[in-house]
DNA sequence: CGTGTTTGACCCGCGC
DNA sequence: GCGCGGGTCAAACACG
């Protein structure tokens, strides 16, 4: 296809190189949960599914009551996990975030080689069927979280690097869909980020996959940074830590020697100060009883944080 | 030149 | 089986 001009402006456009200019003012994250139970079909109602409509009135109001911010429904019953890849979209039970022992990352590392040995063999089929460019192999999900996020960036600087790779027209909302890509090559993780249509200050982020390397934005994050063993959980559970943190060195135009991916819900004090960290304290919370089975979630997470989500 | 974005085409899964 | 809509690909393009 002829590329006329490219007089895309579409506000979603927004590089890297500009959000620094357009950090949100504020910045309120409001809900975290498992999307597992979005389905192919039903992705266009995210918003439904993450009760926007409940969370549009007063983001604040519900902050002060975490237990609104659970999903409206309880968890998508687990169908039996075997060892096919296809089962990967269930992995995202509440698994430890912070520790090695996180179920999809051991999970996800036993299927790969036999998923691989599958999708090969598959691929080899259906290169002589189909065009090269284009797998038959059964399309893998990957564990995913969604965020709603109340800002005027539609792309918000997690601490890796992302790649757009495409963009979609979401039926019944005004605003497309972007598709973005950890650049890293080894690394699969996607995530989608729209921009919800009640509420246009709401942008809702959707990682799926797990980073399988640590930041490269951040300097010193290899150390703590998010690995495979926290993944795209830790890439969902840093990012608004690093937004909160990168909000304030835009803020306070310095930087801040530990200034790295923090592992998830690994609340750093320096920044628990802040207004903004209060919202996502509570952020947190959510995600606290979304990971309410884990050990060492109790070490981090103060007790008054857990929700008990019965 | 390398990296990231745009965008139309294509594939795939699902509902009817 | 067909159509719709979500998701992905990849060439062309933009930009530093």
């Amino acid at each position: 296809m002829e590329k006329k001009e490219t007089t895309m402006e579409t506000d979603n456009s927004i590089g890297a190189t500009t959000f620094s200019d357009q950090i949100p003012t504020t910045f309120s994250l409001s809900s975290i949960f498992d999307m597992s139970c979005e389905g192919e079909k039903g992705s266009l109602g995210i918003m439904d599914l993450l009760g926007i409509q409940d969370f549009t009135p007063s983001i604040f109001d519900l902050l002060q009551q975490p237990s609104t911010l659970l999903p409206p429904s309880p968890p998508p019953p687990l169908p039996p996990t075997s060892s096919l890849p296809e089962s990967s979209e269930v992995l995202n039970l509440p698994a430890t975030p912070n520790s090695s022992s996180i179920s999809s990352s051991s999970t996800e590392a036993a299927n790969d080689e036999q998923t691989k040995a599958v999708e090969e063999e598959e691929q080899e089929k259906t290169k002589k069927q189909l065009k090269p460019k284009k797998k038959n192999q059964k399309r893998q999900r990957e564990p995913r979280f969604a965020f709603m996020t109340k800002s005027e960036v539609d792309h918000l600087e997690d601490g890796y690097r992302w790649r757009k790779y495409g963009q979609k027209a979401v039926k019944n909302s005004p605003f497309p869909r972007s598709y973005y890509r950890c650049t890293s090559a080894t690394c699969g993780v996607k995530k989608r980020v729209e921009r919800s249509s009640d509420d246009p200050s709401i942008v809702v982020t959707t990682y799926e996959g797990q980073h399988t390397h640590p930041s490269p934005v951040m300097p010193r994050g290899s150390s703590t940074g998010i690995s495979s063993d926290s993944g795209s959980y830790g890439a969902a559970f840093a990012m608004p830590m690093q937004l909160t943190q990168s909000h304030f060195q835009q803020q306070q135009q310095q930087q801040q020697p530990h200034f790295h991916n923090l592992p998830p819900l690994n609340f750093n004090s320096n920044i628990s100060s802040s207004p903004t960290f209060v919202q996502e304290r509570r952020f947190c919370t959510s995600a606290a009883s979304f990971l309410r089975d884990h050990g060492l979630l109790q070490d981090v997470v103060p007790s008054d944080m857990m929700i008990k989500k019965e």
